[in-house]
DNA sequence: CATTAATATAAACATTCAGTTATATATGAT
DNA sequence: ATCATATATAACTGAATGTTTATATTAATG
């Protein structure tokens, strides 16, 4: 059962637009913190921060691939979240253009 | 189509308690203002500040009746936040509690 | 071991925001 | 008209929050 203080919390954490579109990113796959930082055209710290409220709501996982600590959706415990999670406008497009740049 | 702004607004309206307890109750049955501080037991500036941003928002419907002002649930078009009404906890108890002392 | 790259943390600042208090508006009743 | 009730608005205050700058940590590399 959820109460109101956790969905508000969990609302709280989306209210942001930048966690917002870090969450609409992790949506397409899993990112580590340079890829982020790289698309939302902001700095380091400033995705750090937002990340580390992002895990301590749990609403994202992290593991650690050698220097890069790689972050993903932890959503599927979370029914209040399915039909904001399928609203969010699709990355792709903002994904793949840095792709082009980072020239793979 | 849903942008990040127009969203992350939308979750910002949900973000806070008071707001998001107002929401449970409207969905249970529309409330006029003095309802809602009885029920949430604050004072009714605080409400009516409160009532503003959601009617602002677009999540709800006010209409008055005579001295009245009612305030309904205006999410038919809003399919983003489907999951997040339904999971909210129900607000029958503390309706009907107050309906007791309001000796009706 | 020194250096570089990736990420995290801390401190500081500016802004936003919720709640309160006081006052204004509007409706109905006497 | 006056009064009471319901609601809204405005001004204020204190707390919370996002962003930046600077520094620390961690891991790979030469």
């Amino acid at each position: 059962m959820n109460t109101i203080d956790e969905l508000s919390e969990c609302m709280k954490l989306l209210s942001d637009k930048t966690r917002l579109t870090i969450m609409a990113l992790l949506k397409e796959k899993e990112m580590c913190v340079c890829d982020i930082v790289d698309i939302l055209q902001t700095t380091q710290p400033n995705i750090s921060q937002h990340l580390r409220k992002l895990k301590l709501g749990g609403l994202v996982n992290e593991t650690r691939r050698s220097q890069w600590i790689y972050y993903s959706l932890n959503i599927e415990d979370k029914p209040h979240l399915y039909s904001i999670m399928q609203q969010l406008p699709s990355m792709k497009e903002e994904i793949s253009a840095r792709e082009g740049i980072k020239c793979d």
